[in-house]
DNA sequence: CACTGTTTCATACGTTCGTTTTAAATAATA
DNA sequence: TATTATTTAAAACGAACGTATGAAACAGTG
């Protein structure tokens, strides 16, 4: 390995990719644009990475890594604190999700950015970018799982595991949507909520989430599942 | 006007046009996919809609025009019957919510093609759908909320805005990521579940949702908000 | 039938796309 | 400093993109 030339061109490609794919999506986004807005040339994406995909991954591959661990260590911390005792459900969904949100206000590991472009990539996983994801995800998800299955054993599983993916929709609507959602809805919050919306975000989402995730279980009515 | 000349052009683009939309995507789907899967000319989108963009606009209309009327119908019903008392917060859940999951069932309002398109692209909004969607959420959206806050009178309105977001959140991820999240997930479901899926996912969602739209009031502790 | 407006068709236009190539510039090693 | 490996630079590639054109096929009306 040898030195970089002027202040890392790979940093500075991955940080405008990561830009430009939250604001216009992976096929919205071209060579061109990163590499413009890096500042470097056409042909130094496919130097440093091979190809756009390749770039795609990395730009993934940078934030989740340290996410995933991150989150694998506060897991393993809370249970070896509980002795082996279920955990509540509140600090299971916070060492997921709210890990996830902590992220944001770190602009070291991409801040609100990165987690835009997770939450919009999750609901239109191009096939490229779905494999990648799920060898990301399988660990810390079937960790978090059986964590939750242990902390609720009279909810049926495939209940909580529906009710997880709830949550991780909720979550990445939330942040996605950050202004995209005022699109749809025209509301205007208090302008206090707006400056430090992040810092009230977090306890916003989680109230949400856990009191869906304890919710009365749904009722199967099959006669009137369709009213 | 004059009759069609095979059995509509046009709304063999619109069909295909919404199919690969919702599996590519906007930029990930080019004209010459759309009119090789319509069996029509290149042309013809040209021709029948001046352009991509007014095809994907008229695409969303031809079913966010029905779903939107039909939500304020259910809504006015509702409103008639209960005589100047609010709702309850569960009927206007089932009126914005029920009444977009129900259009699954209905193939011939795009059932769960459309209903995935939508998903993932209130995620991802482009500039000109952007301003497009509002126009047709507008009015429905402010209707909803108009009636959350009289049914929910001692929740802050704030609150409610915000948990309205949510919902949507959850809603949107779980249509458009019905096999998108197996990815991320993994998780086996058992057979039976994924058989009548569909007529399961409403009582589940609105469960969710209805437990996270009446859950505690967050604690904004100022001091533990970053852990 | 001829006439007229509508729709379909094959084809081509000018751009932009991701990628490749060849050479120049830079940094590390001896 | 001479040599070698790494990184940047400029230019070009073929392919695919959205769109436009003009003629052919069609349907409705007299």
């Amino acid at each position: 390995m040898i030195e970089n030339k002027s202040i890392d061109t790979r940093e500075r490609i991955l940080d405008a990719g990561e830009r430009l794919f939250m604001v216009h999506g992976y096929d919205g986004t071209s060579m061109r644009q990163i590499t413009g807005e890096a500042a470097v040339n056409l042909a130094a994406v496919n130097y440093h990475f091979g190809s756009k995909e390749s770039l795609m991954q990395e730009v993934f591959r940078r934030r989740l890594g340290w996410l995933n661990e991150e989150r694998i260590r506060v897991l393993e911390e809370m249970e070896t604190a509980a002795q082996g005792n279920p955990l509540k459900p509140s600090q299971i969904v916070d060492g997921f999700f709210g890990t996830l949100l902590r992220m944001a206000d770190d602009d070291t590991r991409g801040g609100m950015t990165f987690l835009r472009l997770l939450g919009r990539t999750l609901t239109e996983p191009s096939e490229f970018i779905r494999t990648f994801l799920m060898d990301e995800y399988a660990e810390v998800v079937e960790r978090y799982k059986q964590a939750l299955f242990k902390a609720l054993p009279d909810v049926p599983k495939a209940e909580i595991v529906w009710r997880f993916h709830f949550m991780l929709g909720a979550t990445s609507y939330a942040i996605a949507g950050t202004d995209a959602l005022r699109v749809v809805t025209d509301w205007q919050i208090e302008p206090e909520e707006t400056t430090d919306r992040l810092d009230r975000l977090l306890p916003r989402l989680m109230s949400f989430i856990l009191g869906g995730l304890r919710a009365p279980l749904p009722q199967f009515d099959s006669a009137a599942v369709g009213k």
